[in-house]
DNA sequence: ACGGATTCCTGATGGC
DNA sequence: TGCCATCAGGAATCCG
């Protein structure tokens, strides 16, 4: 399932491919993997927003992949946004190559070694492409819910900021009063921080010695402390691994990743614990199987 | 303000 | 072998 270090992989090996290349056309096999700005589904109104322009930049925002387009004469052409959900991928193809049930294909311009093809294919299609107008008006990706309420990237907050957003996520700690939720649901929050789905959940929660249904505003602010800080680790080390092949992820040149290699919690209940030999055990928090150990972790 | 259920999807898996 | 049930999960939505 494509979280931070995977979209962080695919926007790393994407950008060199498709970037200063020019938007040709859209072929959409499956229309309903196309979004627009206002909401519709439709591959004519995607085309407005795309065909002509420039790809500048590609980047990340949370488990957001974005192209940033650039306009004829250079000004802000909008802004492409991929959400890869569970089983999405985006490659970075050569004409001709294709790939296995295609959502959506961008065809892109010839920068002088050949055209390239851009194609988003998702086995199971919870995944969408979203086209953005550019200039903050509604058709915006600035006024899109999901990106506007998006909280801070994980690599670039302080331990302070990560205490105060797990600990008071809805008052913003006006009212003084600690979160009741558990702290798996916290960390799956991506209003509270940006990127963690429950593979880095799980993972950072054991590193930090931590229960999945432990309630936040129990933990006293040291344990977060290790958290944040196990957090950033895995989180890092999984960007430096090229993300986690489960099955589905592939970076944009189709290459799988490495760290589910190292996973010491996501997947393992019923097996024994790398620290302490404990047998690992799952539970349903916030509606994901959690896995933790019972010895190394507590509440 | 929180948890839980439901929806969207399809492939993998396991029991019989 | 084949059939069916179950499970996986990010986020929206509704309900209590």
């Amino acid at each position: 399932m494509p979280e931070l270090p995977e979209v962080e992989t695919i926007a790393r090996t994407l950008a060199p491919d498709v970037e200063s290349r020019l938007i040709l056309a859209v072929d959409a096999p499956d229309q309903s993997a196309l979004v627009t700005g206002s909401g519709a589904s439709d591959v004519e109104a995607f085309r407005q927003l795309v065909v002509g322009r420039r790809i500048a930049t590609v980047g990340r925002r949370g488990k957001l992949l974005l192209l940033h387009l650039q306009a004829p004469g250079g000004h802000d052409g909008g802004t492409i946004a991929v959400h890869l959900r569970m089983t999405g991928r985006v490659l970075a193809l050569a004409p001709g190559e294709a790939p296995v049930r295609p959502r959506v294909i961008l065809t892109l311009s010839d920068r002088g070694e050949g055209g390239l093809q851009l194609v988003f294919s998702d086995v199971r299609r919870f995944g969408r492409m979203h086209a953005f107008a550019p200039g903050g008006g509604s058709d915006s990706i600035e006024r899109w819910p999901f990106y506007r309420d998006l909280g801070p990237e994980p690599l670039a907050m302080s331990a302070l900021e990560f205490r105060q957003r797990v600990l008071y996520p809805g008052a913003k700690g006006q009212d003084g009063r600690k979160s009741k939720a558990r702290i798996k649901a916290l960390l799956l929050d991506q209003t509270v921080l940006a990127g963690i789905g429950n593979i880095y959940a799980d993972e950072a929660l054991l590193r930090a010695g931590i229960r999945p249904d432990a309630v936040a505003g129990g933990l006293s602010a040291r344990r977060l402390d290790r958290l944040f800080a196990a957090v950033q680790a895995v989180l890092t080390r999984a960007i430096a691994e090229n993300g986690s092949s489960i099955r589905d992820y592939r970076d944009a040149h189709g290459d799988a990743g490495a760290f589910q290699n190292h996973f010491r919690a996501y997947g393992r209940g019923g097996e024994n614990c790398l620290d302490c030999g404990a047998v690992m055990r799952s539970l349903r928090v916030a509606g994901r199987t959690s896995t933790f150990c019972p010895r190394c972790q507590t509440a």
